[in-house]
DNA sequence: ATCGTATTTGTTAGCGATAACAAAATTCAA
DNA sequence: TTGAATTTTGTTATCGCTAACAAATACGAT
């Protein structure tokens, strides 16, 4: 009874059984326990099932730490992000779990804040858990950063940009390009004063990149004057797109078309617009970038560059589950750029 | 010279270096340099500088899962959320992330789904990283779940409801009871024909623990009819809003607001009123649940329930590290319920 | 029955770090 | 100058698991 008692006690809040006690409980040795655990391959059916009780009776939790310590395999993919709360990043880190599914392989999420200080500082600590593979966003870090990805001795995927000197794999597109994309839809529509509306420093490289498209293309279609509106650090939210495009119209009440930077900004743009009677885009055209789901649900819906967000983690994921294949059978995979597709999807706002 | 080049190699591909290596260049033992990693604590400061060379010049960076092995900290927070795309939980997740910051502790995500069985899968991986805590969303687990939990020997905290049965912490909030405010706030406002949108199943507890505290309050209020649209699965997205106002009013023409289950929803909702030239709110009024930046942004801007989503996420994280260290000085903090304040925010569109 | 092959289980060693204790070096006071 | 107190460094023994190899058992064919 009293040992009963003491029994219980063990389960709740006693020490956490290990493998050894597994073993000792189904008379194996842990060798056996650790087979029937993973694969269950050379493994007599009633050995398993024996061990298996054991462990529900146990109610043992495989310790992984101590496996990949001497497995040499943590099962840990680390990515990094900008942000959790930006739908773009969020879609990027689904698509990348998704891929991840059933490789028994778990997602290290950072988040670096659009800032590249922050991102070598989570490059270094994410490294201490010997991740198999990493993934970051863009293509621009530290000097140590850098360095730190180079030497880690594993797989690295840069996304969302095309970086002008990859430190190995890369699944991105080019901001710019679609940027230009962008300009020139506005251009085929008629419009010659196209305004771009952007965060006020370019710690967001890709807005940045967005911007220097918008520069590039202005410039070769001849028209004369570039309207940027900086406003806001990166990224700039709902609320500061609003009040950018009423700075616009105060600068420049010729303006005919704005390039928000995202649709988030846009969206701010247009219902600010709506709220002073604005029409657009009779008044003025608002384009954002990155298809989110409120330009097409918006009204006017929002004409936008779609970009398959999902896609880049996923494709990043897949690429990095090939690789790490690779390098275990000592048959590394070549350098790999996927490019993602990007197209202008031209709806009622312009 | 071929030795310069054979150790330029090795930096690039060759083994990666262990404490041992950064012990024997600067002349001294393991334990010393593992002093020197962390603390820096009872250390020469001139053998200290020696220890940083070495690592430098190795590029040498620490391994974690070995020394959680020895230290039995693995430094590790899991934290499991419906979805990664809604930015509520981002939120959350992010406010977790905040609280941890500086502490030391890495946040492991899993994303259910909405699924309690796929979190009960989540829970399990997620233990064999010996987390040294656990945030889950909600209080509906499936019993093997539940079990897992109790029997983790951590600290746990529910998130999001309030659980009748907690495990243990909970930080959260009523969702009835905000939905009733919500209905009530409505009702005051003098509209009698009360309606709810929700998705068509109760895989989102929150979801359905609104809708349930809608019921409720309009049988409180004494209102005869209560008017429920079920449309897609949870959690519904803006376009499935925007149908199912459509339904709504071929339904039941009369009705004179809708409550939908969150802000995405309201919004698709209230663009689609737009797009027919029904007037919002004279014609219908339309309220959400959640104040997410687009309900405070758009025209007209959405009456909605207020949550911090972030200081849920921030107050579990806190709580935690309290229990952390309560466990570690054997001294476990007493069970806790944080109450998280919600508030109707009156907005145009009712 | 006997040997060879295939299947199942066990043994030993070690993954890379840290805890706990022990020893050496340094400092300081009288 | 000497011994005690303090600071700094080293030694040894795990932590919980899995790789690699070895042994035992089962299965088949001749």
């Amino acid at each position: 009874m009293a040992r009963g008692d003491k029994k219980k006690l063990e389960i709740v809040r006693g020490p956490v059984p290990t493998m050894l006690d597994v073993a000792n409980l189904a008379g194996v040795s842990t060798m056996t326990v650790s087979r029937a655990l993973r694969d269950g391959s050379s493994i007599a059916p009633q050995t398993r099932d024996r061990i298996r009780k054991a462990v529900d009776q146990l109610g043992y939790v495989l310790d992984q730490s101590a496996g990949s310590l001497s497995s040499k395999r943590t099962g840990f993919i680390a990515a990094l992000i900008p942000s959790i709360n930006n739908s773009n990043f969020a879609d990027t880190a689904r698509g990348l779990t998704d891929a991840l599914e059933g490789s028994g392989l778990q997602l290290l999420l950072g988040y670096t804040d659009y800032s590249v200080e922050k991102e070598e500082v989570l490059i270094e600590s994410m490294l201490k858990r010997r991740p198999e593979a990493m993934v970051v966003t863009g293509g621009a870090h530290t000097l140590r950063g850098r360095k730190l990805l180079e030497n880690a001795g594993i797989p690295i995927v840069e996304t969302w940009d095309l970086p002008r000197k990859p430190i190995q794999h890369v699944v991105g597109f080019s901001n710019a390009d679609a940027s230009s994309a962008l300009v020139k839809h506005l251009f085929e529509q008629g419009h010659r004063k196209i305004a771009f509306i952007g965060g006020t420093t370019n710690r967001d490289t890709r807005g940045a990149d967005r911007r220097a498209g918008y520069e590039a293309s202005i410039r070769k279609l001849g028209l004369k004057e570039s309207r940027v509106i900086s406003f806001g650090t990166p990224p700039i939210t709902m609320k500061q797109g609003g009040e950018a495009i009423v700075r616009l119209l105060e600068q420049w009440p010729d303006v005919e078309a704005a390039i928000c930077v995202s649709d988030l900004s846009a969206f701010g743009a247009l219902m600010e617009c709506h709220r002073r009677g604005w029409k657009v885009p009779k008044r003025i055209a608002i384009a954002g970038f990155g298809d989110f789901e409120i330009a097409a649900t918006c009204f006017p819906a929002i004409t936008t560059v779609g970009v398959n967000c999902a896609d880049i983690g996923f494709k990043a994921g897949k690429l990095l589950l090939q690789a790490i294949e690779g390098e275990r059978l000592d048959r590394p995979v070549p350098q790999e750029t996927i490019l993602i597709d990007y197209k202008v999807i031209p709806r009622e706002s312009t």
